[in-house]
RNA sequence: GGGCCUGUGGUGUAGCCUGGAUAUCACCGGGGCCUCCGGAGCCUCAGACCCGAGUUCGAAUCUCGGCAGGCCCGCCA
């Protein structure tokens, strides 16, 4: 057992033997850390039962408990009982453990359940702008600390290749000439195609023969015409090619692309038509369009059917999406869908689908909120729009600037490179800094942060961390608790030993956005010690010291990886 | 009309699920700190729980009612 359990034991039976001594063996009492105490016993609910004050109930407690074991005091304030753990015992385990572990501490021993993350998904028809951004960033940081907490991850990518609107990429990039669109500046197959995609929607307002030509290709595609069919997944292809880009350059790769029109293809998706006709919930309407009635399963609302077919018997998105998740359990133990907070309905109709399909399993669902951008909400065609790629592009200029203005010893390419590290440990931290659920706007400012409460702050200490252990060379490891007196020494390592829990918060409660509160309180703990403690000019405690300055470099390059951030060793 | 989510210093945010002492962190603003391991740093001061009831010894936290913002209620995807 860890020093930590072992000192709530200890507290606990020494409570209840304090209790017991003022003769009420029997009350109940609950423990809460707090900022004043290590553990804490409010005691105002004995109050009733002992007819006394808080205060004295806590100084009469206080006075029948003497320290020992890992109870290194015992107060009592303001109606608590508070108790202070000795925290040699902490000490040493911890920093042992970070040493024997190195990069898998934190990381829990694998458990053997196959836990698939679907994440980002983001239609085919254009770049990925920052009101998406949230998706990868959320999804990706949830399946490495998912990977941390023993799971066997498998992160996977549902391609929307069905449907009007990459059909009208497709119409678009297979109709409108090269030379009477201006494709936008970047070498990116998603932001050439995109200036299709916007002619073809242009062209189909202003031309009705476009319109029925488009309409047309469709027909075509819901009678399972294989020639519109590949077609449209080429163009949905080449589109991914460059979300695939863009998703790469903040950190963020994919196990599996999974392709819409394949439930099409081969049968799935009628098979679900078929099993949920024959459901007692199933119903028809006057047109013949099938649906199943939800009422029963708690989703409100003035319209409680869920329709799984058209009057002409095709089948749509969601009757797909049914098909792809039968067809993920059969690949997983577990599944979470990260989406945005629009797939709220929808997602809580699918999980009721799927119970009466029978399917045992049922999706655990993650949703953020969008982001915005300070004139409102984003349209790409409007062109009230930031794409990813630009805020990488001026994150990393930004970076570059930095660095030239500190480092004149480094090579352009030398710079570029750290820069690229520091552009997207900024974004990619401030992203996933914020509760999912809470709204977003998005500021270049913000989202630009180098300073205080930002990734590069982390990577800063990183950085530092690794100058002073070249510098000073060998060394002798030294995990002695007793060398470690300082109370920034002492704090740092507290600090250090929470990483485990943190992890298990990320991953299990799917609680992503503690990661970088905790990288920051490290990255803090850190420059306080190293403000106040010398470490290299240290005769008696350098190689303590230096063996402290080791464990918090591994822990921060452990949260970074969870974060998807790379930590550059200078910068 | 109904449902879900959010509301915390000037700004942005944590805490809310599981009620507890002096409400977290950062930016901005005021004042300090490099003859010393990297100043993207450290120390310090100032400043906040949307409104109203209720439950409780105790409410940012739970309940109800308002107000404000976001999202949803398609034979779209």
């Amino acid at each position: 057992m860890e020093s930590r359990q072992r000192f709530e034991c200890e507290v606990d039976s020494a409570v209840r033997a304090a209790l017991k001594k003022i003769g009420s063996p029997d009350l109940k009492f609950i423990k809460e850390v707090s900022d004043m105490a290590d553990l804490a016993v409010p005691c105002f609910s004995f109050s009733k039962e002992l007819r006394s004050d808080p205060k004295a109930i806590a100084e009469r407690l206080a006075a029948n408990i003497a320290p020992s074991g890992l109870i290194s005091s015992v107060s009592a304030l303001n109606g608590y009982l508070n108790f202070m753990m000795d925290d040699t015992a902490l000490i040493g385990e911890t920093l042992k453990r970070i040493i024997a572990e190195g990069d898998a501490y934190g990381s829990m021993p694998e458990n053997g359940i196959k836990i698939n993350v679907e994440h980002t998904s983001t239609n085919p028809t254009g770049p990925i702008h920052v009101g998406r951004a949230r998706n990868p960033i959320i999804g990706d940081t949830l399946a490495r600390s998912l990977k941390r907490c023993g799971y066997d991850v498998q992160t996977e990518y549902y391609v929307n290749d069905v449907g009007k609107q990459v059909v009208i990429l497709t119409w678009g990039v297979n109709n409108v000439p090269k030379g009477s669109v201006t494709e936008e500046d970047r070498d990116k197959t998603d932001h050439r195609l995109v200036a299709y995609y916007r002619e073809a929607n242009k062209r189909m307002e202003e031309d009705s023969e476009v319109k029925e030509h488009i309409a047309e290709m469709l027909r075509r595609f819901e009678d399972g015409d294989e020639e519109v069919i590949r077609s449209v997944r080429k163009t949905a292809e080449a589109m991914l090619e460059g979300l695939k880009e863009t998703l790469a350059d903040i950190n963020v790769e994919l196990d599996n692309y999974t392709w819409e029109s394949d439930f099409i293809m081969d049968g799935s998706a009628k098979d679900v038509v078929d099993r949920l006709k024959g459901s007692k919930y199933a119903g028809q309407t006057e047109d013949g369009a099938w649906y199943v009635d939800l009422k029963d399963f708690g989703v409100q609302g003035k319209n409680t059917k869920f329709t799984f077919t058209r009057s002409d018997g095709t089948t749509l998105y969601t009757t797909r999406d049914l098909a792809y998740h039968l067809d993920k359990f059969k690949r997983a133990d577990r599944a979470v869908d990260v989406l945005g907070e629009d797939q709220k309905l929808g997602s809580k109709q699918l999980c009721s689908a799927l119970e009466i399909l029978g399917s045992k399993k049922v999706p655990e669902a993650m949703f953020y909120s969008f982001v915005s951008l300070p004139e409102g909400k984003m349209s790409t065609r409007k062109g009230v729009v930031v794409y990813l790629d630009d805020l990488i592009d001026e994150a990393v200029s930004r970076a570059v600037n930095e660095i030239r203005s500190r480092r004149s010893d480094l090579s352009e390419e030398e710079m570029l490179n750290i820069a690229r590290k520091i552009g997207i440990g900024a974004i990619r931290y401030n992203i996933v800094r914020v509760h999912p659920e809470k709204q977003f706007v998005f500021k270049w400012d913000e989202a630009l942060n180098f300073d205080g409460n930002s990734g590069p702050y982390i990577q800063y200490v990183h950085a530092r961390a690794c100058s002073m252990l070249s510098k000073a060379g060998k060394y002798d490891c030294c995990t002695d608790p007793g060398m470690f007196t300082d109370e920034y020494e002492r704090a740092l390592i507290k600090s250090l030993s929470k990483f485990g829990r943190v992890i298990k918060e990320a991953g299990e409660e799917r609680r992503v956005h503690v990661l970088p509160a905790y990288g920051h309180e490290v990255a803090v703990a850190f420059n306080q010690f190293y403000a106040m403690v010398p470490v290299l000019a240290s005769d008696e405690n350098r190689n303590s010291r230096l063996t402290l300055v080791e464990c918090t470099r591994t822990v921060l390059r452990n949260v970074l990886d969870c974060l998807g951030i790379d930590c550059p060793e200078e910068m």
